[in-house]
DNA sequence: ACAGTAACCTGTTTGC
DNA sequence: TGCAAACAGGTTACTG
């Protein structure tokens, strides 16, 4: 589900509503996520204040007294901000319980995973072991095409490896392309100087833009609230084939690389 | 080492 | 209507 402007709407959230309070109690009702969550979660986080939220890629980080807590949200992951009162519903799997709100960390495919850490500055494997940020000051256009020229593999596939860049996903890699005008099936290591200026230059644009509208939602995310999110009214091609594109009337055509769906104009986005 | 595919899991939509 | 197949915001383990 989450991708980087999703993820940071919910981070925003978290900074809004949970900072400097006290963690009382967490219940694991399912500890199957994507890798078995700590059996010792309970005792690591209980009584710790929580000190910053903080973001890299699709990773939300929970510093703490002690440690932090990484949480990434796999593709159904939510976090839902309810009272001491409400009860856990179906796919509810872990509860944070701090004094006047619990935080539900639900996930219907379980593909997301929360754990304890306190190695963050070190090497983190998920935190700190892959590519970069699109909005860590480090991302620069010779860092980027450093990456993409290494690498033969399809420019779509790239933009969603995240040993190169953090936090964009199947969506975003879609409208990134269609942004910069390039085919999703371009040889990465064959693109010309100006098509990478393109490439760099539409990231920060593009996530800011559907970070000011809470993301996309495609069918099953929310921020903390329980509310979706509005970019997809925006998006150009996504989800759009056999539409005519937005900009020059031709269909858009869907192709499938990696498995993953691709949305593409054929007369925008050119070898 | 690299590139491509399959698998993890549940729910919804699509097609016969 | 019913039932099976395809598909969904991600990541990684396996294959050739």
């Amino acid at each position: 589900m989450p991708e980087l402007p999703e993820v940071e709407t919910i981070k925003r959230g978290l900074q809004h509503e949970i900072l400097n309070q006290c963690i009382i109690s967490t219940d694991v009702r399912n500890p199957n996520l994507r890798w078995p969550v700590q059996n010792d979660l309970t005792e690591r986080l209980n009584n710790q204040k929580i000190l910053d939220v903080s973001r890299k890629g699709k990773v939300i980080c929970i510093k703490l007294t002690e440690g932090y807590i990484l949480l990434h949200l796999g593709m159904t992951g939510k976090i839902l901000i309810k009272s001491p009162e409400s009860t856990p519903q179906k796919h509810d799997h872990i509860i944070i319980k701090l004094k006047n709100k619990h935080l539900f960390y639900n996930d219907i495919r379980r593909f997301g995973y929360i754990e304890w850490t306190n190695k963050i500055d070190k090497a983190n494997i998920q935190f700190n072991s892959k590519g970069l940020d699109p909005f860590d000051k480090n991302f620069t256009y010779d860092y980027l095409t450093s990456k993409l020229r290494k690498s033969k593999v399809k420019i779509k596939v790239n933009l969603m490896n995240e040993k190169i860049l953090m936090g964009i996903g199947n969506i975003y890699a879609n409208a990134l392309l269609f942004r910069a005008g390039i085919h999703p099936c371009e040889q990465s290591n064959l693109l010309t100087d100006l098509k990478m200026r393109k490439i760099f230059e539409n990231i920060i644009p593009l996530l800011n833009e559907a970070t000011d509208m809470g993301g996309s939602t495609l069918r099953d995310y929310v921020n903390l609230n329980g509310i979706k999110g509005t970019f997809q009214n925006y998006h150009k091609v996504y989800n759009r084939s056999g539409l005519p594109c937005k900009s020059c009337g031709k269909n858009i055509e869907k192709i499938i690389i990696s498995n993953r769906s691709n949305f593409y104009c054929p007369f925008c986005q050119t070898f």
